[in-house]
DNA sequence: TGATGCTGCGTTTTT
DNA sequence: CGCAGCATCA
């Protein structure tokens, strides 16, 4: 298909740069060029070698990589079909291609090899099954089917589940996937630790058992065709002839696996460009290895670096506490971001006495702002864990405040949509064994577990998949009979079904299905209150079908996209954790909770270290850049977590601000109903220092120190490597009766002891459950 | 097979 | 404290 430049039609960017000779450039250089910064044309322009850009947050990245593939089809480089372009996210390859497709037009529809890696993986995967002990038909398993095979193999070696979780091993072997080892080459140590030993015997067997069961996990999707790759130097060179161009985007968030593809696929051309931000790699946790795109210049030799510091999101003073923070941290390629938008107001940090007046004093915000005319949609609450969300909801709820919660429970995570799309699967591959499992007695139909047992033990006898043993034992004894009655009913159901498949659309079919199966009726029948909710989500999943041409192609889809559009049509709130935040802006951003142990993560810093603190770090970066306008830190004092009371400090991060974009808010006090005032523990009930904007001047930092050495010292650690020291294997010198002194709740008398948690009926706030290291005698 | 009580646990999340 | 997952019992 020709390329149509014609269609380019996208507006430029905020230009400035717009001087004579950029404008006498844009006569003669093509159009799509206009508009754009010099490092950013020359990110674009660069299209032989190795290349990385490294794009700070909102330096206009999107656009470099779209305008650069635009570039490269424009000059007739190559073809769509010869440039890979891999991206994270299903959002971000489906806002590339719509992106590209602005600039030229049909053409991206021959772009076969622009997606996620997952994606792109199943695609070569299915092209060369064969080779990794599969068949090309091999179905996709989600983390739920993985668990429950795994568990199957747990069960088998009669290991027992407590000790050692499916889940633990779950982790492990998507570590070790992660990090491109198949069973043979983890390190003998590490697959030792698992279960006395077992733990490598179990990654294999569970690989084994995936063959057998014809189907791969998410892990599988990257290691089989690296592993393809590394053993079939044809196999490769085909690839390495293809890709004439590659583009990679969001590089730090790539992973041992990732990259080692990436290495592979990119000797053949060597045109490779990296798009990232090191600064912005927060998911470390589950295997990005910021050390890729670190060491990007020693892989790559030759490689060009181009900066895009020039941002065109944030005020100076925004900018300017990001770069301030970031700053702290060592491991990084180093970048400034700068803009040319006029100061505004200063970032605000604001202390207070704890969660639910912090809560109060951000709704009271937002409701001014709403006053102000501001849509509600351009405000975002950004928090490090997804518990401190609920306070924002109940406050939100009383005051009448519409707000959004993003990133919650998934809709293909969802039970019933779990159920449907199991029936649908084993309509679709009848060997599905695990899809069959699931369904097999959903609804009841009188098949308990131990007949279940005995299908499975019959499928390992005859070889065969659970469904075709199953059926067998239905014409046979050994079976209950009403289990024998029910089972073949099923078959025969499902034999129709696939008999319709290619004669009725397949929404229709589903419709059949699920009203047949008897699972619409189960939820009719059923009298929860959520049950309601599950037929709607049903009628959601068969709508959704019909944007699908067909069954296969609507599952396949399931298996990759687990995301799906929220809808952001009302205008409302945002609430969300900082890393579901990476990629989006807001003119109005809070960001509450900043408090030592809960951002940074205390968990992070004990199992991580140093390089736990700075991940940590980078999400408050993360965080911080998301705004535009308006910038709110918070942290609390007293923070109840897991029903307990316990006091924080202002988070290290905080301290790290520089001080001439910050203002310090005067820390509030209007401690819901109790009227105690301040007991001087902290720089911030003081307000003095703090209160002038001048907080690290010398006097406060040795009120800090103080404050370090002396009450918070007091407090006998609150955690001990990790653990909350909360355990009633703790003893507590204090016995009932006693009379005690609490910082935020002033006087009371102990009435139970537990470990070292005290309950204490307080004069003023009633009885609270408090840690004994936040009481002092009295 | 369903209901109920008990224990243990308690970042971040995509594919 | 609140929830999920399991074990136990009827």
């Amino acid at each position: 298909m020709p390329i149509d430049l014609n269609d380019f039609d996208e507006a430029p960017p905020p230009p400035k740069q717009g001087g004579l000779a950029s404008r006498a450039m844009a006569a003669t250089a093509p159009p799509y060029l206009s508009g754009l910064n010099p490092e950013q044309r020359d990110a674009v322009l660069t299209i032989d070698g190795p290349l990385l850009v490294l794009a700070g947050a909102g330096t206009g990245k999107t656009r470099v990589l779209t305008t650069r593939l635009a570039h490269v089809l424009s000059q007739r480089k190559a073809w769509p079909s010869q440039i890979l372009a891999v991206t994270f996210t299903n959002k971000a390859a489906r806002e590339m291609k719509e992106r590209i497709g602005h600039l030229i037009g049909g053409a991206v529809e021959g772009m076969a090899w622009l997606g996620t890696f997952h994606a792109i993986g199943v695609r070569i995967l299915r092209a060369h099954a064969e080779l990794a002990g599969l068949k090309s038909g091999f179905s996709i398993l989600d983390d739920d089917d993985q668990l429950r095979l795994l568990k199957q193999l747990l069960q088998a070696e009669s290991i027992d589940e407590k000790r050692w979780p499916a889940r633990h091993l779950a982790n492990l072997i998507d570590g070790w996937k992660n990090r491109g080892l198949t069973p043979d080459k983890v390190p003998a140590g590490e697959a030792f630790s698992f279960a006395n030993g077992l733990g490598g015997k179990l990654y294999a067997d569970y690989q084994a058992r995936l063959k057998t069961v014809n189907a791969a996990d998410f892990g599988d999707l990257l290691l089989e065709p690296l592993r393809i790759f590394q053993e079939h130097p044809d196999v490769l060179k085909d690839y390495q002839q293809r890709f004439k161009y590659m583009l990679v985007d969001e590089y730090q968030d790539t992973n041992t696996a990732q990259y080692l593809w990436l290495k592979l696929l990119a000797q053949g051309h060597r045109n490779i460009c990296c798009v990232g931000d090191d600064d912005q790699s927060i998911y470390g946790w589950r295997g990005a290895e910021v050390d890729n795109i670190l060491r990007f210049e020693k892989d790559f030799p030759g490689a060009k670096i181009i900066r895009l510091e020039r941002n065109y999101r944030s005020t100076p003073q925004i900018l300017g506490a990001a770069s301030g923070l970031i700053a702290k941290n060592e491991a990084r390629l180093g970048k400034t971001l700068h803009t040319d938008k006029e100061a505004e107001n200063p970032v605000i940090v604001r202390g207070h006495w704890d969660g639910e007046e912090e809560a109060r004093q951000i709704s009271d915000d937002i409701e001014s702002l709403q006053r102000k005319k501001l849509p509600l949609n351009d405000i975002a609450i950004l928090v490090r864990a997804s518990f401190q969300m609920r306070a924002f909801e109940d406050r939100f709820i009383r005051a009448g405040i519409p707000y959004r919660v993003i990133g919650g429970p998934r809709f293909y995570e969802r039970a019933e949509i779990r159920d449907a799309l199991a029936y649908l699967k084993v309509v679709a591959s009848p060997d599905n064994d695990l899809a069959f499992e699931r369904i097999i007695n959903t609804p009841k139909r009188g098949i308990g577990d131990g007949s279940v047992k005995k299908m499975f033990d019959g499928a390992r006898a005859r070889r065969t998949s659970l469904y075709a043993s199953a059926e067998a034992m239905s014409l046979e004894p050994g079976l209950p009979a009403k289990a024998r009655t029910s089972l073949r009913q099923l078959f025969d159901s499902f034999t129709r079904w696939r008999g319709q498949l290619d004669h009725i659309p397949h929404t229709e079919l589903a419709e059949i299905v699920l009203d047949e199966s008897g699972y619409t009726a189960m939820w009719q029948a059923d009298k929860s209150p959520e049950a309601e909710g599950r037929l709607d989500n049903l009628k959601e999943l068969i709508r959704s079908m019909g944007e699908f041409e067909n069954l296969t192609g609507f599952l396949e889809h399931v298996a990759l996209v687990m995301d799906r559009d929220q809808g952001n049509e009302e205008d409302r709130v945002n609430i969300m954790t900082m890393h579901s935040a990476k990629g989006l802006e807001f003119a109005q951003v809070f960001l509450p909770g900043w408090e030592e142990g809960l951002f940074p993560s205390q968990r992070s810093l004990d199992e991580k270290g140093r390089a736990g603190l700075e991940e940590e770090r980078r999400l408050a970066y993360v965080g911080i850049t998301r705004a535009k306008q308006n910038l709110t830190i918070s942290f609390a004092q007293n923070r109840q977590v897991h029903g307990l009371w316990q006091s924080a400090l202002p988070s290290r991060f905080i301290d790290e601000l520089p001080e001439k974009h910050v203002d310090v808010a005067p820390m509030t006090t209007s401690y819901g109903g109790h009227g105690l005032g301040s007991f001087g523990s902290s720089r911030f009930d003081e307000g003095k220092a703090f209160g002038q904007g001048s907080y690290s001047t010398p006097g406060w930092q040795r009120a800090q120190a103080n404050r370090a050495a002396g009450t918070a010292a007091r407090h006998t650690p609150k955690f001990i490597e990790g653990e909350l020291v909360a355990s009633s294997a703790a003893r507590s010198d204090y016995e009932t009766g006693t009379r005690v002194f609490h910082q935020k709740f002033g006087y009371g008398t102990i009435t139970h002891v537990e470990g070292n948690k005290l309950t204490v009926d307080f004069e003023k706030a009633g009885e609270k459950r408090v840690l004994d290291s936040f009481v002092e005698r009295g």
